[in-house]
DNA sequence: ACACTACTTTAGAATCATTATAAATTAGAA
DNA sequence: TTCTAATTTATAATGATTCTAAAGTAGTGT
């Protein structure tokens, strides 16, 4: 039915068999236009909330480590208490509200390309991240 | 003896007590010429291996919080695990090693100044980070 | 130097996100 | 349908950080 196609094939390209849990989990993340970010603790509420289910938390984390690997999702470190995930895989880089904690999306020709004048020997880049954190204005 | 003096101030100045734990604790952050990158339990270990005795995490915990909120310890953040403490505390960006995990300044004129052509309304930038994750060349 | 009070230290308990476990359930191939 | 490996789940384990409350210490005022 609809567009569960979509979704079953992300899942069996991340490796995972298509389980109504996983769907559910799939039409959440990716049924949706604008950008979404989350903890897996905002995932669980949600889920909860639209399901009248409850899917346990081992499978949320399972299901999203799996399609992070696969890059369905980018991981976003901002502290050490959650762990924010993106449904935007794009390069892009974000402001971060530190009053409210809500991550917000900086389009790619928001920022200038960033050019990184140094380089170690044996390394390559593997990503350039760029957080904004932003206040009240007062 | 020797620079206690100015350990003392820093700890006073930060809103402690200095207390022969806390100059411990000084003497290993401060006391060096090169950046210092290190989590809790970095310094929990070493500090036992230089005194030989054994501060309580929670000194040490209390101890870098409130340098930290003086503004002689940055934090960084970069995964849930574990949180980084930087004893550079002039504006800079990071590269990071995710082969080993481990962090490395860059200096001012490694990365250019960032420009942010979008502004939130009401909001005002607080800091702008960029962390650059470098992985082995292979 | 002494006493007193507020600040510190400490070990251990509590917390919170995340990961591991192991038993019951389910998907999908034969 | 049957069978096996993958999955789900509740719960336990982990690990970093924070809290707590009792014992120790700094430093002011005397």
């Amino acid at each position: 039915m609809e567009n569960n196609s979509i979704f079953i094939e992300k899942l069996r390209s991340s490796g995972l068999r298509p389980t109504k849990q996983r769907l559910e989990i799939c039409k959440l993340l990716f049924d949706r236009k604008k950008t979404f970010h989350f903890t897996i603790g905002d995932l669980s509420k949600i889920l909860k909330k639209e399901t009248n289910k409850k899917i346990s938390l081992a499978t949320i984390y399972n299901t999203v480590h799996s399609f992070k690997k696969k890059g369905y999702l980018k991981e976003i470190s901002i502290n050490r208490d959650k762990s924010y995930f993106d449904t935007n895989t794009s390069n892009h880089h974000h402001f971060l509200d530190i009053d409210t904690n809500e991550l917000i999306d900086l389009k790619k020709e928001d920022v200038d390309k960033i050019k990184i004048r140094k380089n170690l020997p044996g390394k390559k880049i593997q990503s350039i991240e760029v957080l904004v954190k932003v206040e009240n204005n007062n």
